[in-house]
DNA sequence: TATAAATAGGATAAATTTATCCGAATTAAA
DNA sequence: TTTAATTCGGATAAATTTATCCTATTTATA
């Protein structure tokens, strides 16, 4: 479904959340030990995340990642789907036609079409907020 | 959402399935050519569908690809990808988590839940014949 | 039986994705 | 002002996916 880029990036994403709701900034090495990632890797896809302006990166001591707390809410999963794997998954064809649509379908076209809204507005309705919330009352789990 | 190889592996099962529902076997060449697709990668392709015997292959001269007619409405969009992508898009975690179910669920596993069924519940219950028909009268199309 | 048209499958190459390494730049604090 | 903790970013390597090439095998037909 996603890469494995972007399945860091929304675990990464939701751990930064989850610290910022309770003020407190991350480094890259405590975001890669919570979500059993590949930390060198892992860097790569947060620099995407700061340059699309989807966390804040620090530098230096006490330096890391985080989130302004009354952006949490705004910050859909769509956004961070969208900057690492781009919006092919929510708005391509299923089976990679170019010209796909409602004039000039691809066989599966209509019966996708459900699918592909289903996970689009599941994206785009999303927020960090919600998901750092359950994270951080233990309803939710980010690792294992 | 799908590898490229099930992207031509569901487009070749359709064609083949199109022509096949009109009597007619076709050749890789075909294939190939009609869902414009790289004809050695397409072989391969087929060659694990003949392996899980979603369609037939018969060699030598006037050999080519087929499915026996009174199969098709019997062989589902789920075999195919299976398959080849095996059945993790749409049993697995959205973020790749080993253990996400009820008890002990990823941060979107509940909002996931609808799209992976909505995909299985597609994919299993959409057979060749009806795409094939479509294929066939014009309605859907496997290229551009 | 020889030939030509097909698929099968192994070897390899190209491209992309995933992952690692290391020096540069930044910054708080001793 | 030096040091140490930190992210940034370029280079490179490893792994996987995509793609190609070539020979072997099969089979209908002349």
């Amino acid at each position: 479904m996603f890469s494995k880029a972007c399945e860091y990036g929304i675990k990464a994403a939701i751990y930064i959340a989850a610290n910022s709701n309770e003020g407190k900034r991350v480094s890259l090495k405590g975001i890669a030990k919570h979500i059993d990632s590949p930390e060198a890797f892992t860097a790569k896809i947060l620099q995407i995340l700061a340059r699309e302006k989807v966390i804040t990166s620090v530098r230096g001591i006490n330096g890391g990642f985080e989130i302004e707390k009354h952006n949490l809410e705004y910050i859909q999963l769509a956004h961070i789907v969208k900057a690492i794997d781009g919006d092919t998954i929510y708005k391509g064809c299923g089976i990679g036609l170019k010209e796909c649509n409602e004039a000039h379908p691809c066989p599966i076209h209509n019966d996708f079409k459900n699918v592909r809204n289903n996970l689009k507005t599941l994206l785009e309705t999303t927020n960090l907020k919600s998901l750092a919330i359950d994270v951080n009352s233990g309803v939710s789990f980010l690792r294992i």
